[in-house]
RNA sequence: GCCCGGGUGGCGAAACGGGUAGACGCGAGGGACUUAAAAUCCCUUUCCCGCAAGGGAGUCCCAGUUCGAGUCUGGGCCCGGGCACCA
């Protein structure tokens, strides 16, 4: 006879009903404030924080809710752990996305966003999240994007922000600047066009400055590896030398009249250097020639007057290309300058041409052409008929190995020698590259330098949905920096926000709004009409979070203090490299500039992986896109989410599959079941309450790695054994296991925590105590094998050893026919494996 | 081309620092309970040979290390993602 701790209507034998149980939970926590965070008091904080969503039309994506529910699940274990949780949430409204989509239905993004945000909390709420609401910002919001004004204010102060005149990759359909990050093989990100080049005024931010703090702290951030791989990459860093080649008869005269050097009127000439970068100063006798980029300043210089057309229709042609195809098309060309550059290794002239593959942006925008060791020199040498000289040899002594003649270029660096070098012949790759540079740095020839692939931050806009940059240009005082106390410099509400061809923000159509006196002198004054990047209001918002009732800081020195760093971030690897690197860029200039004690945000980032759907990512134009509030409709919110950790390795992503959905439903149901029914007669079966140890014990290594899969499994495993051949279960049996799943299923959690009897919160009743003498086994299967082998199992005590394992395989005429005559070795693992070698 | 992931049943996936490959779930087949269904519970489900007991093979492929390899080493193939004329 089972007693059953709380009456069910008859009519409902299961009584689980997920939409009025969530319900009631969700409105609950609201009522008692459960989700609440208390900032100034709590003890052991711990911020787990998630990337913010971009609130789209479409709706909360599934993609969102898994890497959310992923987030929430930490969070909520960690508060069961004791700390006290932090779990703010907010919306990254700003961006050409929004504008975009509002252009498209003819809606102002204004009035857009709020509706959009309006659903996304009420999708977010259904997904049982333990948000604190109170703390919610949006990037759009004038007491949110002040702040970041005012950050662009302190990067201007520091020497970090900067205008200048730059070839950008500029988007002719959304009609507006990309970063080098928004270009992908040459075509726009978000609509796919053609990017071509243009020449605009625009800000950027130093983030150079702090390339090599930036790469170094990677060695010790507890991150996952592939998205500090993803940086490592992006940041780029290549150990080389700047050489000096001395252009040949050419002198570069300086005009300059002056009495230091010599009688007056004199004019000074000093010898012309094209410097280069090259992270292979060891094949310097190889260089046969120089290539400057197109756009390199001292084209014009060099270049003889026999050249002077060709050069310069060549300079014509390249401009005209976009920065894109220039790039894609790999095929060689090039203009010869009419000039020689001297060799600083052999002595010899060399050509200096011009050619396409020679990038401005990196290195120096001029290289030594070393044909024989270079695929790209190779190529160019051979279409020009230049010469190729080999200066390294192959490992062997084979002939072919060092034969001068090369049919293709030689890149081997590893057990490879020097030849042709003079009195360097015979060395290694890295040993000739620090004596070279040595060598060449004695003549003044050359240094050792450090080149990054990184480039500084392109943060101007030429659109309307941003915060405008607080600049004023001043006709008398140029550019004057808006005084903090004038922020924030409001995005005025304009009907025609459509960007147009000009090069400038739809915010320069808007005299009425630009139109300002100087700060500094109170004359004539014009706004800066550019607003800024996205990722500038994305690169602090988790500043904020804790901050967000105070209107006067843009975060408080002390909850800052308490908060921050982030205890845990996780998000989508697609910002491995520009969020997750920018927010650590700002993070670092606040420290520098001592508004923060750290200069690395976030102590522990995981990037989950992707859900797909039949094999495929998930798009509209696919039609594969699940919609969560359906699911949520019909298995409950608690079954969704559930189902989501349980469809693969967190970290991995998986495959979104309908059918399996039912088996996290029947799991849930079973738990109900058990839990309802659970007899308090009686004590627990102590094989149950071995296996519900075990489980403790899994699911609390499980959680904390993100092992959410496994996790689950085990947890399923445990209501298998409770519930096996129809038992009853008892209270002590199944009660720890309510505390355990409440992080995957919150609600239901909480409704069987009541219904066994419990005031509080499930979330406020810690977590259950793993016993490792309960979780003990009292035999152990011991795996015997012979030669390797499998050939059985025998059951010993736990905590047998070598003697009683093998007289009880060889007690087993199934193992003891395999293992005839004396063992030539027994390996022994405990509790685990015999190997009888005969 | 370079840098990250990853290749395991019909499917999604497990497997602690080498130690019973396939836990858990889906799907499929059979059974119990039921007037019936749902739910629940029990059994089977990698492949091959065999009535069975049992035996053999098996984690993308080829070598190797080891008493023992999904796991480690070398080489190769395939898939996903990122970067790419970066000197």
């Amino acid at each position: 006879m089972t007693e059953s701790i709380h009456q069910t209507p008859a009519q409902e034998p299961a009584g689980y009903d997920p939409a009025a149980i969530e319900r009631k939970w969700q409105d609950r926590w609201e009522e008692r404030g459960t989700n609440h965070t208390d900032l100034a008091a709590g003890a052991r904080p711990f911020y787990a924080l998630m990337m913010f969503p971009y609130p789209s039309a479409e709706g909360l994506h599934v993609g969102n809710l898994f890497a959310f529910t992923g987030n929430d699940i930490y969070g909520r274990f960690q508060r069961l752990q004791g700390h006290t949780v932090f779990e703010p949430l907010g919306f990254d409204a700003f961006g050409i996305h929004s504008e975009n989509f509002a252009l498209k239905v003819g809606t102002h993004p204004a009035d857009l966003i709020p509706r959009n945000i309006d659903n996304f909390r009420r999708q977010l709420k259904r997904a049982g999240l333990m948000v604190d609401w109170r703390h919610e910002l949006s990037t759009t919001d004038p007491a949110y994007y002040k702040w970041t004004q005012w950050l662009f204010l302190q990067l201007y102060k520091r020497g970090l922000a900067y205008k200048r005149r730059a070839a950008v990759n500029w988007c002719p359909n959304d009609k507006t600047v990309l970063a080098n990050e928004q270009v992908i093989a040459g075509e726009c990100e978000r609509c796919g066009a053609k990017v071509e080049q243009r020449f605009l005024e625009q800000w950027f931010f130093r983030i150079t400055d702090y390339a090599g703090r930036l790469l170094d702290n990677l060695s010790w951030l507890d991150w996952s590896e592939s998205t500090k791989q993803a940086q490592r990459n992006w940041i780029g860093r290549s150990d080389g030398a700047e050489v000096a080649f001395r252009v040949q008869d050419l002198e570069e005269f300086t005009g300059t009249a002056t009495i230091a050097s010599g009688a007056s009127g004199e004019f000074v000439s000093e010898p012309l250097d094209i410097r280069v970068f090259t992270t292979r100063p060891d094949t310097i006798f190889g260089a046969t020639y120089l290539v400057l980029a197109p756009e390199h300043p001292l084209v014009d210089a060099v270049t003889t007057d026999e050249q002077r057309e060709a050069i310069a229709e060549y300079k014509r042609a390249s401009a005209a290309q976009d920065l894109v195809s220039r790039k894609v098309s790999k095929e060689k060309t090039g203009v010869f300058t009419g000039s020689f550059a001297v060799n600083p290794a052999t002595g010899h002239p060399i050509p200096i041409w011009i050619a396409d593959y020679v990038l401005m942006e990196y290195g120096t925008g001029a290289i030594m052409a070393v044909p024989g060791h270079d695929e790209r020199d190779f190529e160019f040498a051979k279409l020009f008929d230049l010469p190729i000289v080999r200066v390294v040899a192959g490992p062997s002594t084979q002939p072919a190995d060092s034969s001068p003649v090369l049919d293709e270029p030689f890149l081997e660096t590893d057990n490879v020698r020097l030849m042709n070098s003079g009195e360097f012949n015979g060395l290694g790759v890295m040993t000739a590259k620090q004596r070279i540079v040595d060598w060449l740095a004695q003549h003044g020839h050359a240094r050792g330098v450090v080149n990054y692939r990184l480039h500084d931050w392109c943060i101007s806009r030429q659109r309307y949905w941003g915060p405008p940059i607080p600049i004023i240009y001043c006709e008398k005082c140029g550019t004057v920096p808006v005084p903090e106390s004038d922020l924030p410099v409001e995005l005025p509400y304009v009907e025609d926000f459509k960007p147009d061809d000009t090069g400038t923000s739809p915010l320069a159509r808007v005299e009425s709004w630009y139109r300002v006196t100087c700060p500094s002198c109170g004359g004539v004054g014009r706004r800066e009409t550019d607003v800024s990047d996205t990722f500038l209001d994305s690169a602090w918002y988790f500043l904020r979070y804790p901050s967000t009732d105070y209107d006067d800081v843009p975060f408080d020195r002390e909850l800052t203090k308490r908060w921050l760093p982030v205890n845990s971030y996780i998000g989508g690897n697609e910002h491995a490299v520009l969020h997750l690197l920018y927010s650590r860029f700002i993070t670092m200039v606040l420290h520098d500039a001592g508004q923060v004690g750290f200069e690395e945000p976030y102590r522990k980032f995981r990037a989950h992986g992707m859900i797909i759907r039949e094999g495929a990512k998930m798009s509209k134009s696919r039609g594969n896109v699940v919609n969560p509030d359906e699911y949520v409709d019909r298995w409950g919110a608690d079954t969704f989410r559930t189902y989501l950790m349980f469809l693969g390795p967190y970290e991995e992503g998986g495959d979104f599959r309908d059918q399996s959905i039912a088996g996290v439903r029947r799991f849930l149901d079973r738990l109900w079941s058990s839990v309802i029914e659970a007899t308090t007669s009686g004590s627990p079966d102590p094989l149950v309450v071995r296996k519900l140890h075990q489980t403790i014990r899994k699911v609390s290594d499980d959680v904390p790695a993100l092992s959410y899969n496994t996790a689950i499994a085990a947890m399923m495993e445990c209501i298998n054994v409770i519930r096996r051949g129809e038992r009853t279960a008892h209270r002590a049996e199944v009660e720890p296991l309510v505390q355990l799943i409440a992080p995957f299923a919150p609600h239901v959690a909480e409704e069987l925590w009541e219904r066994l009897g419990h005031r509080e919160s499930v979330f406020d009743a810690g977590w259950p105590v793993f016993d490792p003498a309960l979780a003990a086994e009292d035999l152990a299967t011991i795996v015997v094998q012979v030669n390797g082998k499998m050939r059985g199992t025998v059951q010993v005590p736990s905590g047998s050893g070598q003697d009683v394992a093998l007289e009880a395989a060889m007690a087993d005429s199934g193992i003891a026919k395999f293992a005839v005559g004396t063992p030539k070795k027994v390996i022994f693992v405990p509790g685990r494996l015999l190997n009888i070698v005969v």
